[in-house]
RNA sequence: GGCCCUAUCGUCUAACGGUUAGGACGCCGGCUUUUCAAGCCGUUAAUCCGGGUUCGAUUCCCGGUAGGGUCACCA
């Protein structure tokens, strides 16, 4: 349904599908979501696939699966604003390689209008400029060689199918303001700003054009997008005003950053979307995390579902330096995540992470419930598991080789007989264990009490440890009473 | 190099002229304890520098410095 209500913001995600949708790009797309969904407005998602060269197979697809994992979803069935039907409908994003005719259309426009030229250099030609001016110690960038040329020499050269690039021909002088939601005040003088290319050679519109020319169109109010696109803003503050069209609101992200304080990037760690969902990071976790850099409620709540978010965002309290992106910080918010997990979820959860060996083990299902949250004690994610299994959890789902002489407790290690002290007393717990009720294998508080009495018999790490030990072979483990709980009866008379 | 943006603990940040500069993560320490982990408690730690404006600057202005972004027929 038509929304002439300019109340409602309209914010668009609007990546191009040339690699993996990064965090970076998340957090953009959860930032423009939260602003739309705020106001009771609507979110766009667009694919800018106008690069035939770079895009990627696949990469449309890992946008989507990224963007429906992390639960941020666009709305379907946006209307234009010249009422044209949604080319998005209930099926998918818009894509601009499918409104090629568009933006050909307007690009022809500019030229009739004077505003964009026809040019005919080369590649050579280009780069000859681009060093010619570097050694000069100018900016490098187009000298405007074929805004000279004239409506004859065009005309020749389009008939003689001379390959061709439309661009845009910017005002010598001038000076371009606009106010950015998150910066304030920006001003770029547009002697500054390079004549850029609209419409390349293959008849593809370059991001410049496209951006302009779909943001108007699909009635978007705010523009959310990395700092990276401020230096280009008054190209496109321009093109908006040679097509007679109210630019669109503005608000430059700060940039999220490596350790070292560098542009995030794949180098120093994982950045797509994906790699955390496969580490083991919740969805809640990484978008909570990542709101966080550079936003904050302004006081000291830390943890928000989406729809929490949805509520208490807002711009103004963006900031405006980038941000490191600190893994540390993200662990802890899964792990929070992690402990807010029904036992239903937990298992399955901790299931996808176990390694094969564990799973092949007779006891795995009897093991798992019962071991899921003393697991979840040392990690913060699934991938994890994996890392620390042979360390620290095989011996759950197979008896391993006890070094005998870990067995005795430090206070006996000089005691000659030490060894067979020790046996005596793992026989006494044995023989406890075996006469304890069936039922109460289930309460570890049970075990606990059962064998109890005896440490108090002989001294607590005199028992307990060459216990744990015995039913581990480790020498760091959970306590005995846990692990009789987690091994269940028959496991453990068989290890003792 | 030109242009633009930015600057509070190691990191994410709060303080929108007056606070012992607050919180979180991490680090470190303590408690608990049979080991490990978890849990609880606590400590350490910051306003980039220099000038203004002001009775008073983290905060406003200017200048440095440092970092980042951008200058493609890439987005």
């Amino acid at each position: 349904m038509a929304d002439t209500n300019n109340t409602n913001i309209v914010t668009r995600f609007a990546p191009s599908p040339t690699g993996f949708l990064h965090v970076g790009g998340l957090r953009t797309a959860l930032y423009s979501y939260l602003l739309a969904k705020k106001s009771g407005g609507r979110f766009i998602l667009r694919i800018e696939d106008t690069d035939r060269a770079r895009t990627v197979p696949g990469g449309v697809e890992n946008i989507l699966t990224s963007l429906s994992w992390a639960g941020v979803n666009p709305d379907e069935g946006v209307i234009l604003r010249d009422g044209e039907a949604s080319e998005s409908g209930a099926n998918g994003p818009y894509t601009q390689s499918h409104r090629l005719e568009i933006y050909k259309k307007y690009a022809d426009e500019l030229v009739a209008k004077g505003n964009a030229y026809y040019c005919f250099c080369t590649a050579d030609r280009l780069a000859q400029v681009k060093e010619d001016r570097q050694a000069n110690k100018l900016p490098p960038g187009y000298d405007g060689h074929c805004k000279n040329l004239s409506k004859e020499e065009v005309e020749n050269k389009l008939k003689n199918g001379d390959n061709h690039v439309i661009r845009l021909a910017m005002p010598d002088d001038g000076v371009c303001t606009f106010h950015d939601l998150i910066r304030g005040e920006v001003s770029f003088k547009y002697s500054d700003v390079d004549d850029q290319v609209l419409l390349k050679s293959d008849g593809f519109p370059t991001y410049h054009l496209a951006v302009v020319v779909d943001d108007h169109h699909m009635q978007v109010s705010h523009v959310v997008r990395g700092e990276e696109w401020i230096s280009s803003t008054p190209k496109h503050i321009y093109l908006y005003e040679c097509l007679g069209w109210t630019p669109t609101l503005f608000a430059h992200l700060p940039l999220l950053l490596n350790s070292d304080r560098s542009k995030l990037s794949k180098r120093q760690g994982d950045v797509a979307v994906l790699d955390y969902k496969e580490k083991g990071y919740l969805p809640e976790a990484l978008l909570n995390f990542v709101a966080f850099l550079g936003w904050n409620p302004g006081d000291e709540r830390e943890m928000f579902t989406l729809d929490e978010l949805v509520s208490e965002f807002s711009l103004e309290k963006v900031n405006k330096a980038g941000a490191v992106f600190n893994i540390e910080k993200l662990d802890w918010y899964n792990r929070e995540y992690l402990k807010k997990l029904d036992d239903e979820k937990l298992l399955k959860y901790i299931d996808t992470f176990m390694p094969e060996v564990a799973r092949n083990s007779v006891n795995y299902k009897n093991i798992l419930p019962r071991l899921m949250h003393t697991l979840l004690e040392r990690i913060s994610k699934g991938s994890e598991i994996a890392e620390t299994y042979t360390e620290n959890i095989s011996y759950f789902f197979e008896k391993e080789k006890i070094d005998e002489g870990m067995l005795v407790w430090k206070s006996l290690k000089d005691n000659p007989n030490a060894l067979d002290i020790t046996r005596g007393y793992i026989a006494e717990a044995r023989a406890i264990l075996e006469g304890m009720p069936v039922e109460s294998w289930d309460d570890r508080e049970a075990i606990k009490g059962a064998l109890w009495p005896l440490t108090e018999k002989y001294g607590r790490g005199e028992v307990l440890w060459p216990l744990r030990v015995s039913l581990s072979c480790r020498d760091k483990s959970p306590d005995p009473f846990e692990l009789c709980y987690i091994l269940g009866r028959e496991e453990v008379l068989n290890r003792i």
